[in-house]
DNA sequence: CTGTTAGCGCATTCAC
DNA sequence: GTGAATGCGCTAACAG
């Protein structure tokens, strides 16, 4: 009879044991057991060499039998290192999705604020490849203990990722991963697989026979930004493999200049008057709804994504009927922490990739996602 | 020129300043401050007395002026006194609701496994309010520092309760709200508005004018769950104050002897056979699924709660069409969390009610709803 | 190579 | 009332 079985029987006869904690055993302890001092032990558990074979024999059988954890808290005070960690991410201002992200940052600075972090923030202008070239650039002398990175740019960031690995500095992404790098972990949600959900969101709120419209941000440098490339493919694919033919055209508008949207937008939805829904592929879908609001449209309907404060507004107004959002702020948050497990405590995370879940957000729950941090 | 235009500025222009974190101040230094030594610096930090009025007002003075925020990490360490915790929440298996919850705090204590807490479960059958009276009973000997409580059965938690608030213990409620106590806090969702959203979910899912039903589950002694009540309630309300006019049938089931379902359930079925719809008020709505996929019915579409194995199965499988999610892991994880900063730190938080994020979960986001914790 | 020792910042005890 | 002294568990520097 093994342990499971134990378990199930107390369960299903609902008996219970209190478990008191186990006694945890110290450095000392473990000195004691193997027969040398404190120092040796801590030498073994740290790696840091001149260790006689057999001393280390011993320590090691000790430390297979016992079921040692450090004390975290003892380590933190007597461990004085102070660590330095660059942030590389798109300007925001309060309420927008970066925010977001900066507030989780903030949240664990806090947290962690009894451990000596000097936390530098580089940020650049999303809709702009040169802006975050130069941000880029400004790592060049840094010598940084790990970096963390909310990448756009593709080639960009590849650039910046292989000078790090020659300095051997680890490095982190949030909100988007790029294919060729090696991060230590990475934040993010599956962009293809919102790219799907948004499509079958937005199929389901249209007509069937409705034609639908993609619009993606403009950007300076003429380049794409990496999760909008992911997410249209996962859009456009979910529309080719489903039932649901339609008749999917693209267009794009400017974030930096608005008052240029007006004009482009009504000339597009004029040549398209088939058009009943549009999917903006980045957080910036009050702009469109806003717009459509402006001209007395109110037979499109329009999904994006994430909670911005001005999407907040739209999504109460019912200007835009979904968003998806993929908690930026635990993505913060779950960045530098695991930067710290990772240079104060050697702990690395097994799962490389941690996908957020994708929460569909309409009207009835809205009230309830607030912009604080959820913790 | 204030603080603020400044931020904006060097926001717009994309300029961006390290900030190295402040020096902390310690004790030692209040102490040096104050012309005082340190234990008296931490007799007023603490309220522990014996210090003269002068002692008081200079180091109170020098407390004005700084902002003194003792390290944790050094705090825990020296501080060695065992909290105990006593926790009573309904059994479950793994994969159930209160396998998520109790996951969350087994999160905790692991994290927090470096303050010494003696932890104990009192575990009590949610469908059988002897059980649940006799767990509470469970409690009268002990003298826990604080008690954490997953109530299911509303007069029976108030007598608990009553009896805490002599005994001046604190307690923290996870899952549901109990009226008329006074708890430290609270983790729960708006039952009433998941109810709300749940009718609207139902609403939108089946044809105009068809009939719905919602399931409540039998309980021995006859007692209605509180988080059913609230659901109900804003359930019926949604459907009388929208335009949705729906007649809405109610019915029961058997968590405990789901053998009994089938005549019980298809009898319901038979005698209302314009009913297109079902509302599963409770986590269990694999159980009605499952039986309508027995009996080969198709056309009728179950809405229930939570991310449970079995939920998970019927919503992939499509027999359930909808579940609403309340991160169960996140209110154990929580509840322990606030309880250690209010043993320990004193720190409560300033809100007292902790509504959770209502998740609406379909076929396309789950699979990025993990059962594991998302921290 | 190894044991000893001196802190880290805070809480508490114990003389004065 | 108060300051000095001790210890929490761990790290790292230092003698040997």
């Amino acid at each position: 009879m093994n342990c499971q079985y134990i378990l199930q029987y107390l369960h299903k006869h609902r008996i219970h044991i209190s478990t008191p904690m186990a006694k945890q055993i110290k450095i000392k302890d473990i000195a004691r057991m193997a027969g040398v001092s404190a120092g040796t032990v801590d030498r073994i558990l740290h790696n840091r060499g001149n260790v006689s074979a057999s001393s280390r024999a011993a320590v090691e059988k000790v430390l297979a039998e016992v079921d040692y954890k450090y004390n975290i808290h003892a380590s933190a005070i007597s461990l004085r290192k102070e660590y330095k960690i660059d942030i590389v991410i798109p300007t925001a201002l309060g309420g927008e999705y970066w925010g977001a992200v900066q507030n989780g940052f903030e949240h664990a600075l806090h947290e962690y604020r009894d451990i000596s972090i000097d936390c530098r923030f580089h940020y650049y202008n999303q809709f702009d490849v040169y802006s975050c070239r130069s941000a880029y650039s400004e790592l060049k002398g840094s010598e940084p203990d790990a970096v963390i990175i909310g990448p756009t740019f593709v080639e960009e960031t590849i650039v910046l990722c292989r000078g790090l690995e020659e300095k051997n500095i680890p490095y982190i992404f949030v909100d988007s991963r790029i294919e060729g790098t090696s991060p230590l972990t990475t934040y993010t949600t599956d962009q293809y697989a919102c790219g799907c959900i948004l499509g079958r969101l937005l199929g389901s709120l249209t007509p069937k026979e409705s034609g639908i419209a993609i619009f993606g941000a403009k950007r300076i440098g003429n380049r794409k930004a990496n999760n909008s490339l992911e997410r249209k493919k996962g859009f456009l694919d979910y529309f080719s493999s489903s039932g649901d033919k339609r008749s999917v055209k693209e267009a794009s508008y400017s974030v930096l200049n608005p008052d240029d949207n007006e004009e482009e937008v009504m000339t597009f939805l004029k040549e398209n008057p088939d058009i009943k829904g549009i999917a903006v592929l980045n957080s910036r879908g009050y702009i469109i709804a806003d717009l459509l609001k402006a001209k007395g449209i109110r037979n499109i309907i329009v999904v994006s994504f994430d909670l911005t404060g001005n999407n907040r507004r739209c999504l109460e107004d019912g200007s835009i009927s979904a968003l998806l959002c993929q908690r930026p702020e635990l993505q913060g948050f779950n960045a530098i922490k695991s930067t710290i497990n990772h240079l104060l405590y050697k702990q690395d995370e097994p799962q490389v990739n941690h996908l957020m879940p994708i929460d569909i957000l309409m009207k009835e729950n809205l009230p309830f996602y607030r912009e604080l941090f959820e913790i």
